[in-house]
DNA sequence: TTGCTATTACGACAAAAGTCGTATAACTTT
DNA sequence: AAAGTTATACGACTTTTGTCGTAATAGCAA
């Protein structure tokens, strides 16, 4: 039994290969040490363990390796998703959206884009 | 400089503590021990860690001692929900918001709930 | 084919989280 | 005040996560 529930750095990679897949070791390292210090090994070992894992599995390519996600970022979202609730929101997701709105580090952008979206779904779910 | 960013167990107790406060490490671990098998000893030393982190604080009752949660609920999720954003979403609050609402998991009850707080923030606002 | 360089493999280490056993200390109860 | 009970204090141990150094290897170049 999986349980695809990644660490925030192995979130990181999988964030990045469900943007552009398949990438290198190189390529996955080059984009995470751009906004962090970080050194290549540990970019490199995280992605080994990741495949032990599971979560990610690979291909060979002449003398390195193509990288890919093996479970969708929804999948793996909704599972995080749910975990976190629990945790941090005794559960409740409406809380969740509660604070997500009465925040101020959301932006104006998001809390458009996010009314925008409960809209659609009324107007789905009416139809 | 504080970090405010509980671990899981750490929310477990700080999940009960803002429901009611104060109260003794016998009557958390009474609670969290309804759900789950843990020693009494596993709970002492998570509160004592906290309360040397400065996530609770405490004061003398006989031999024993009340536990009060240092920062409010609000502050605290929101600092969570910042940083879960961050790394499994990110930073896309609508992203969030959209898994959510399209996640089988959450409850058609939720989901109401969800719609009737974004309604009334559109009147608010536009009142 | 011999060597150079890019990648990977492996092992080690530190810090954080969670677990619990045992010892100490502090109230109660008699 | 002594004994017993109950809470706290403390330290040890395990697992997980993140970090990296060094060794080995595999492909390319000369």
């Amino acid at each position: 039994m999986e349980k695809i529930t990644p660490t925030a750095a192995e979130l990181e990679v999988l964030n990045i290969l469900w943007k552009e897949e398949p990438l290198t070791v190189k390529e996955i390292h080059e984009l995470i040490s751009s906004s962090k210090s970080v050194g290549y090994t540990t970019t490199l070992k995280i992605m080994q363990k990741m495949t032990t894992k599971g979560l990610l599995y690979r291909k060979a390519n002449g003398k390195s390796h193509l990288y890919y996600a093996t479970y969708k970022k929804e999948e793996t979202r909704g599972r995080l998703l749910d975990r976190f609730i629990d945790s941090a929101f005794s559960g409740s997701a409406s809380s969740l959206v509660m604070q997500l709105l009465g925040n101020k580090k959301t932006s104006k952008e998001e809390l458009d884009e996010i009314k925008k979206i409960i809209e659609q779904m009324e107007n789905e779910t009416n139809s």
